[in-house]
DNA sequence: TTATAAACGACATAGGTGTATAATTTTTTG
DNA sequence: CAAAAAATTATACACCTATGTCGTTTATAA
């Protein structure tokens, strides 16, 4: 009796279709996608495909996670260097990021937070507001402990900072989309961002 | 012969049409909204609004056309007052659009720019680019006419500042769609850009 | 009246969703 | 080593919603 294949064989088979799926996104983007282009960049059928997934949602918020465990590390400061360096290394990787927005979900995101039906239903994803506040909070405490190691010595209160950086850089996100990374200037914001953050968070070199 | 009504009648007709578009957007958003719903808003049949507008986008592109109309005055600056003050004041207007956010065309217009055809076919919708471009320049130029006047010295070039400007705008409209207006702190965020902007700016007081 | 612009509503087409049933593969067991 | 049983996958279907067009009707100006 049972048969069952490994749970580890379904595992890497959902695993290999999430990353069929991001592919799709990072093409189409989220609006546009339909579970029909996911199964056709996976080469499965639609019975199978629906055992994996319910509905596109889910589909999407399984390569959302998938992406995330990718860039943990985002936040990891370099141990013995100044914070701030740490910070001017941060924007130096959404510069990059940025540059390559035609081959990241940034595009999809973006869609999802506007056009899903989170927008709706913001309690039925949970995971969507945990993944924001944590990084509001990771940004937070780095600046917390450059006050206690007295490197900082912030005019604005950290949160806002947090927020205020999150904000910029989903804006520049968006206007990119919008005219093309050169015609945005990315570089030049990028620098009036550091400046900003350098005014605001006074670090004593 | 010639039954023809007036053309102030079709105007007429048309801008009602327009009207009526704009509320639907405002309620639905872009992505979800269908001709079929602007036209029971209307009151009108399909074939009389297929005489007005091939397809959604046109229809969009009218209203945006509509809406931008209303608020011209956006960076009409108060001749005798220092220009600082005019860049305070229309900081505060942004908060205010921000607040009436779900009774505004913000997110619409935010989904049109993600997700519609002009993503993939820019070069078809010239209103859009040259609409970014003259906010930029307003900015820009207000910027300009404050280091003529020995007013401002600013830091960074007048150009970059406005970009960021925008794009800090937008990023704190997005936010703002995808955690509510308390949540996202707009406040805070706002007083943060006055801050920034006035190290930047360095106005003379 | 009557010619004709304007408005209406049915239609053909298209693409997408989720499910129910059939086919296939895998595993267990006699 | 069959061959039955169970899990997995494939296919076909029913349903839905939207688009843009087209033949018809309505209303009006001459």
């Amino acid at each position: 009796m049972t048969p069952k294949v490994s749970d580890e064989y379904k595992q890497e088979r959902k695993k290999e279709l999430i990353k069929a799926a991001k592919q799709v996104f990072i093409q189409k983007g989220y609006v546009h996608t339909s579970m029909q282009d996911i199964m056709d960049k996976a080469g499965i059928s639609r019975g199978a495909f629906y055992s994996y997934f319910d509905n596109i949602d889910h589909v999407f918020i399984e390569v959302l996670k998938y992406d995330d465990q990718q860039d943990i590390q985002m936040f990891i400061m370099t141990e013995g260097q100044p914070l701030w360096v740490s910070i001017e290394r941060w924007v130096k990787e959404q510069q990059s990021n940025i540059e390559g927005i035609e081959q990241s979900l940034l595009h999809a995101k973006a869609e999802f937070f506007l056009s899903s039906q989170y927008v709706k239903n913001k309690e039925n994803f949970p995971y969507i507001s945990k993944r924001y506040e944590q990084t509001i909070e990771a940004i937070e405490s780095v600046i917390h402990k450059g006050m206690e190691q007295g490197e900082f010595e912030p005019y604005v209160p950290p949160n806002a900072i947090a927020r205020y950086l999150i904000s910029f850089i989903n804006g520049l996100m968006l206007d990119t989309f919008q005219l093309g990374y050169d015609t945005t200037k990315v570089n030049d914001q990028l620098n009036v961002l550091l400046f900003t953050l350098e005014k605001m968070i006074n670090p004593r070199f």
